[in-house]
DNA sequence: GTCTATAATGAGATAGAC
DNA sequence: GTCTATCTCATTATAGAC
């Protein structure tokens, strides 16, 4: 705030390797254990613990338990959303431009991420808090909505026949349902007592939400 | 645990009118904290302050935080069972016994008990807390899960040329789809911009979901 | 940048008067 | 049965040494 220094609030060094490192880890850890306890639930001394950081260095990094909240939805979210418009863009791009391809372009990249990584599975329960829970609207508005908007105008074009409000409320049918598939793939084999292929329990959803959307 | 009493932990004077009116209030109460802030967001000032009665009310009636959220979501759990159930009784009894009739007797009862009365609308927002976090699965397996078996159980039956693996997913999916409609009504109508009648979106709840199980 | 120690707050629970 | 006052503990946050 000195006359020295006009660029307001600007860093004036880069982080040190070894302090991106160790923000990685404070993030990784709030993010299992906002993912296991949910928000109130979660502490940070669970986190640091989990870090293996002493409780501090929570602080120095995330600045706060909601601050720290809002950086780990943050994130992920930018990868999310591009793997997402690039997948429309291909379909796009390529073709057939149905209702499946679209509704591919926006589950698959999500599932794909969630399978390659343990933190992704653990942003996906995350995110199903925030999109169940009014608290996070905002979260959600800001990181989920701008791509979600890009898809429903999508459907809109290809369902000229259904009215808008009928096709908003698929939309969200179809969006609960991808995360209930997101975070409960466990429990759904449980109760089909056999174990179905994920492939074919994503191509389920896809088609469950197509016929849906066609009816 | 006397000898002169050999009956273990049972009342020994029915409660007094005033005591249920306060225990009423009491659960209403915490009904609608635990619904706007999460089992952990909630605190017990919070409740006593909502029920308008002092702290120690409110351990005296729930015994404890957690003994006091069960006791939550089994006051309307009997009512809703029986309610889907009698409808589902009415479907077999009259028929005709379609895939539509099976899901509206699953939903419907729920749509008409939270339109009738603001503690079932908050019931319905904790039912959909418990069923999409994994720390109340005990919860949900004690008091949802046997009317699902029985729903769960007709669609095999009208489905035969199904696995029983993907009927079990779609009805994870319509399960979450019925949960997103009943919590989020309002903003549904906000992103469609239009108000459609509440009748019409239940109605359009239960095409999508026969729609997708039948895809 | 990192870590230790501590401050300040607010929580759930309970004992005992009424 | 109801309510007041209090206990005990865990939490977030921070000040300051390294």
């Amino acid at each position: 705030m000195t006359a020295v220094q006009p660029q307001e609030s600007k860093r004036q060094r880069a982080p040190s390797k070894r302090s991106l490192a160790t923000r990685e880890r404070v993030l990784d850890a709030a993010e299992a254990v906002f993912a296991l306890r949910g928000f109130e639930g979660a502490t940070i001394r669970d986190i640091a613990a989990e870090a293996g950081v002493p409780v501090g260095t929570i602080h120095h990094h995330g600045g706060g338990k909601e601050a720290l909240f809002h950086q780990t939805i943050a994130r992920r979210a930018e990868t999310l959303s591009r793997a997402r418009l690039s997948a429309i863009q291909r379909v796009r791009a390529e073709g057939p431009m149905t209702l499946e391809a679209v509704l591919a372009a926006f589950i698959r990249p999500f599932f794909e991420l969630t399978d390659q990584d343990g933190g992704w599975r653990h942003y996906a329960r995350l995110v199903a808090f925030v999109s169940v829970d009014d608290r996070w609207r905002a979260l959600s508005a800001k990181f989920f909505d701008p791509t979600a908007e890009v898809f429903f105008a999508e459907l809109l074009a290809l369902l000229p026949r259904a009215s808008r409000p009928q096709i908003a409320e698929s939309f969200v049918f179809s969006v609960s349902a991808m995360l209930a598939l997101l975070t409960s793939r466990e429990r759904i084999g449980v109760l089909s007592g056999e174990d179905a292929a994920q492939e074919d329990q994503i191509d389920h959803l896809i088609r469950f939400c197509a016929a849906g959307l066609r009816g």
